[in-house]
DNA sequence: ATGCCCGTTGTTAACGGA
């Protein structure tokens, strides 16, 4: 079984490059971010067409996430569990978070609140929002059933990935020794990453700017991640970031992570 | 060549992205 994570940034502007990409490299599921869409705009017949079903978390204009099966969807939760602390709770309803079971292996595709700066309230959402995760995804990652988080963390695990952390200053996010924190954190309730090979260069960079050659120069930032519980790494046979998907024009500005599975 | 920002919206400027 193969599965994937992919910040496409806007499924509509995105739709024939993600086409061409199920095509090419054929998962048999797939966490979808930054969908940039309404519920009614979510191109739910052309992936049907494409022999893909959808589980869809749309918030509109900003964030949005799905997952895509060619091997079913079941157990399908939308958000974050609500409970003491919920970050939401005092904010509208922010898409960021979508779950499923695609052919007995239960997926979460996640979009971490990206911070802005560590002066911005958003950051301390973005920490918050963290530990609710944490909290939302123990009692899976705890089972039997091979179990994973898949998205775009808005965080670099370690100096290593990004092109140049003295770029990085006091007021950056994604760096930071409290965002790197929060998201090992889900260490504690079972889960490892799974770290993906790199098709060139030393680290696998997921994420390249759009602006000033990022992706020729390879400045970028390993910031999309798989963590998975025990039975899901001791099943997972590679893993690559799909770098491909980034060339030319009118790609996404993240490329994929894909696992392959013995499941 | 992988190539000089992109996507969205009460759009023609502002904001978010990281």
């Amino acid at each position: 079984m193969r599965v994937a994570t992919w910040n496409i940034n806007s499924i509509g502007a995105r739709l024939p490059k993600l086409l061409e990409w199920l095509e090419r490299a054929a998962p048999d599921a797939v966490c979808l971010q930054e969908l940039k869409s309404t519920p009614e705009a979510y191109p739910l017949k052309e992936l049907e067409e494409a022999g893909y079903t959808s589980a869809v978390n749309a918030g509109g204009r900003w964030n949005g996430v799905a997952i895509l099966s060619k091997v079913g969807l079941d157990d399908v939760t939308v958000g974050l569990t609500p409970g003491p602390g919920f970050p939401e709770a005092d904010g509208p309803h922010e898409a960021r978070a979508i779950s499923a079971t695609c052919g007995g292996v239960r997926l979460w595709s996640v979009y971490v609140p990206n911070g802005r700066e560590v002066d911005n309230p958003h950051y301390a959402y973005k920490l918050e929002w963290l530990g609710a995760l944490r909290a939302a995804v123990a009692a899976d990652a705890a089972g039997p059933r091979p179990f994973a988080v898949l998205g775009d963390f808005n965080v670099a695990p370690t100096d290593k990935d990004v092109w140049d952390i003295s770029l990085f200053g006091e007021n950056s996010t994604h760096v930071t020794q409290a965002e790197r924190d929060a998201v090992t954190a889900l260490e504690g309730v079972g889960l490892r990453e799974v770290m993906p090979r790199a098709l060139k260069y030393d680290v696998p960079f997921t994420y390249w700017d759009y602006r000033e050659l990022g992706f020729p120069k390879n400045k970028g930032m390993r910031i999309d991640l798989v963590y998975g519980n025990a039975p899901f790494a001791a099943a997972v046979s590679d893993s690559y970031v799909d770098r491909e998907a980034r060339k030319g024009k009118g790609t996404s500005d993240h490329a994929p992570v894909v696992v392959d599975l013995d499941v």
